[in-house]
RNA sequence: GGGCCAGUGGUCUAGUGGUUAUGACGUCGCCUUUACGAGGCGAAGGUCGACGGUUCAAAUCCGUCCUGGCCUACCA
């Protein structure tokens, strides 16, 4: 049997799931659904993630505990119940929400067997130079203590103070504007655009910081001339630009400011304040000395720790690092080798693949993730790491591979550093290889949010290990907003728990609502579609009724196809192919379309009005004909809840078990019949009917009361279904005529009409 | 600043060159149809964001702009 792989997202455990997660998951499950009627053997992994800072971070919270001070051991354990707990709810909810991922194949990020391929995976990187320990600068969040990569940024907009700051001269001064003048120590040099005139002449001359350093001046490009005092001070670091001007430089680097966010000693008195505390400090010192000429706010979009949304630095310290910015061209190039759903979302990969400027750090100063296994010598810091058959390995707790170090002798430790988790979850694609899934897999759905995480990292990590793409498509859902547009949050009183429409409409109602989600579009949550998924469940609940009734009137299913069977069975056959086109490209929304306007508004409004008088007619009656309407009712009725079922899968369960006892909605329907003049007369008979049908409306007439003549002038062209318009609209003497209308024939669709006995 | 997506009746929405622009919700009117009154039938309601262009023909293609959302970058 043919394979069909989805890469499921590791639900993030931290909390429960919210209606994001539902519908998102519920998209998913229609593909599982789909493909598994389509006779793929479907593999679709439970899973979930537990790695990480959100955990921690809930865990300090919640117990008030510091890592630091309960110990790296215990700390571990607490987050491992914590998320354990978290676990089992998610689990639940799953099942609640019908989602159908095998939980036969089941794994959890925190676990030694997962952790062990993230260890072979670094080790391999590690033996092919691919991995490298630098001192450099990096981001770095000095509430988590540790380094972050630039996808773990994020940018907050926030009224800065803006100091204009003297810098005295020898015989004169020059104004800098700061945002930050806790830097001011580690102030190297100033610059000025150029061209400038105010700063003519100045370049190569010496300044002196408030706090007595003498530092360059330097003419430079990149300084805005029309910003603050056109003269900058440049730091080492204050932020991302300065960087460069460190290189151009070569600056030497010194630290204003320690991994804890404090001061350093270079600070002078204010070592040891908090950043914040510094420059509050500081700006009031040069306040009493006059240095401050003005001050102002200006907006300013501060990077911040994605997690703790702490404001970030750049520090200088040892970490690791994977060589990234070498495979651009790689990562590229796959995802061009990549089917996007919706396919714009492939330009979000491109464009951050190509925005990269730094290899990515993938070392953290944390706990509750998969440690690194290296050894460093304590004399000559050299690097040790870990055998493959050691691993999993904690090298806090496990021994070394060689009991001292190989280059001087000196005795090993073992690192307290981890991984990034994004180092764990970029090898979805290799952990589902292991538990039998193929390579590179079908599917990767995940939600746009994390392109520039776990899909860049999946494809370039996934493309270091085996050269190839790791999926033949991507499946991008959009977010879930609140019913007023904004997003969800449970202090604004505007959040709905998916739990809650459940239990109010059933499971096949939320998943009717994200059937109509457009894939990477973010919806506003709206209960007008949960509610027409209740209706429309009412509908087909009725129409199945209907079918059933029609069953138990049928004596020996010996039958003869009437023109307007024909029609709707040939109707069937249409909306079977543009549903199964809409299901290969993941358009629930059309596809689910297609077949509820067929159900209601064709099947039900039309062909069941027609094949009525089949049904309810005595013995006598052609036999062969009833047994037909029959057969065309149950057909229909069986192939429509099929194809309903990726979407609604409880009720179609148990409607088809009504329809079928014996038989099984497990295969997708395939079309039965092809006559394209019986469809063509059954739709132009459909078209009348429904016009009669409006006209005995507008004339207040009941619509069981019986017209007693009718003339249609169509000659014979509806003569195929001159039963359906007799029985149906309960005319008692219809005639077909080629003759021309007379005045006052009414108009009906393209005949017209006459209504002799009125 | 760059990129992507979107802008259609009161609200939401379908619709990538061709008759009177789709449907849902809401509103109003009518109807006990042996599946369904939590239904059926019908009505009102739209300068398709603005302007310009291409075309016999534009909601649809092109250009410019406006508005909103997301991504990305970022001025010390």
């Amino acid at each position: 049997m043919m394979l069909y792989s989805i890469d499921t997202p590791p639900r993030y455990v931290s909390g429960p799931l919210h209606i994001g997660h539902a519908t998102s998951y519920s998209q998913i499950d229609f593909v599982a659904r789909y493909k598994r009627m389509r006779g793929f053997d479907v593999f679709f992994p439970l899973c979930v993630d537990v790695n990480g800072l959100p955990i921690e971070v809930e865990v300090e919270k919640r117990y008030g505990v510091n890592p630091k001070e309960v110990g790296r051991k215990k700390f571990n354990e607490l987050c491992r119940e914590f998320a354990e707990q978290n676990i089992q709810r998610v689990r639940d909810q799953y099942n609640r929400l019908s989602i159908s991922m095998d939980d036969s194949i089941y794994y959890r990020t925190d676990s030694p067997e997962y952790r062990k391929i993230t260890q072979l995976t670094f080790i391999d990187l590690f033996e092919r130079d691919l991995v490298y320990r630098d001192k450099r600068p990096v981001n770095w969040c000095p509430r988590c203590a540790t380094s972050l990569a630039d996808a773990e940024v994020e940018y907050r907009l926030r009224k800065s103070g803006f100091n204009h700051i003297i810098f005295k001269m020898d015989d004169s001064e020059v104004i800098v504007a700061t945002t930050r003048p806790e830097l001011i120590p580690a102030c190297k040099l100033l610059a000025y655009h150029p061209g400038d005139d105010r700063y003519e002449g100045l370049e190569g001359k010496t300044a002196v910081t408030p706090i007595g350093d003498r530092v360059k001046i330097v003419e430079d490009e990149a300084v805005d001339p029309d910003f603050g005092s056109g003269m900058v001070m440049i730091c080492t670091i204050g932020d991302k630009e300065d960087l460069r001007w460190v290189h151009k430089y070569k600056l030497e680097i010194d630290r204003a400011i320690d991994e804890e966010g404090k001061m350093t000693p270079l600070c002078g008195k204010y070592e040891g304040m908090a950043v914040e505390k510094a420059r509050r400090a500081i700006v009031e010192d040069l306040e009493e000395e006059c240095l401050i000429v003005k001050k102002e706010k200006i907006d300013q979009n501060v990077a911040v720790c994605w997690r703790c949304h702490t404001p970030i630095e750049y520090l200088v310290t040892d970490q690791w690092f994977l060589k990234t910015m070498a495979f651009k061209d790689e990562v590229d190039g796959i995802a061009d080798e990549m089917r996007f759903y919706p396919d714009f979302m492939r330009t979000r990969l491109k464009d951050w693949t190509s925005s990269l400027e730094w290899d990515w750090p993938i070392s953290r100063m944390r706990y509750y993730a998969t440690p690194i296994p290296i050894w460093y010598c304590e004399d000559c810091s050299s690097v040790v790491v870990a055998k493959r058959e050691q691993c999993y390995v904690d090298p806090t707790l496990d021994p070394p591979p060689v009991d001292k170090c190989p280059r001087c002798g000196g005795p090993l430790k073992g690192s307290d550093e981890v991984f990034d988790t994004w180092m764990d979850s970029s090898i979805t694609p290799l952990v589902n290889r292991e538990n039998g899934s193929n390579y590179p897999m079908s599917l990767r759905p995940q939600s746009h949010d994390i392109i520039r995480t776990w899909l860049y990292y999946t494809a370039l990590r996934c493309y270091l290990s085996t050269g190839q793409k790791p999926f033949d498509s991507v499946m991008i859902s959009g977010f879930i907003l609140a019913p007023d547009g904004r997003p969800m949050h449970a202090s604004w009183g505007n959040a709905i728990d998916p739990i809650e429409i459940v239990e109010k409409y059933g499971s096949d109602c939320l998943r009717y609502f994200a059937a109509n989600c457009a894939l990477g579009m973010d919806t506003p949550f709206r209960w007008n579609d949960v509610k027409r998924g209740a209706k429309f469940q009412r509908k087909l609940r009725n129409v199945v009724k209907f079918v059933t009734i029609a069953q138990d009137k049928s004596q020996n299913g010996d039958r003869d196809l009437r023109p307007a069977d024909r029609w709707i069975l040939t109707a069937l056959s249409k909306v079977m192919e543009k549903a199964t086109s809409y299901m290969d490209e993941m358009d629930f929304q059309h596809a689910i379309r297609e077949v509820e306007d067929f159900v209601w508004h064709i099947f039900a409004d039309d062909y069941i009005e027609m094949a009525k008088y089949r049904i309810y007619r005595g013995d006598g009656e052609d036999r062969r004909e009833t047994e037909s309407a029959v057969y065309t009712l149950a057909r229909i009725g069986k192939d429509v809840v099929k194809m309903l079922h990726p979407f609604l899968p409880s009720i179609t369960e148990e409607l088809y078990y009504q329809l079928d006892p014996e038989g099984s909605i497990i295969s997708w329907p395939e079309p039965e019949l092809r006559d394209e003049k019986s469809y063509d007369g059954g739709e132009k008979a459909r078209s009348l009917i429904s016009g009669l049908r409006a006209l005995k409306s507008s004339m207040a007439l009941p619509l069981s009361s019986e017209l007693s003549s009718v003339t249609i002038y169509a000659g014979g062209e509806l003569a195929d279904f001159y039963d359906e318009i007799k029985e149906t609209l309960h005319i008692r003497d219809l005639h077909f005529t080629d003759a021309p209308p007379p005045e006052g024939a009414e108009r009906v669709g393209e005949f017209s009409v006459l209504l002799n006995d009125r």
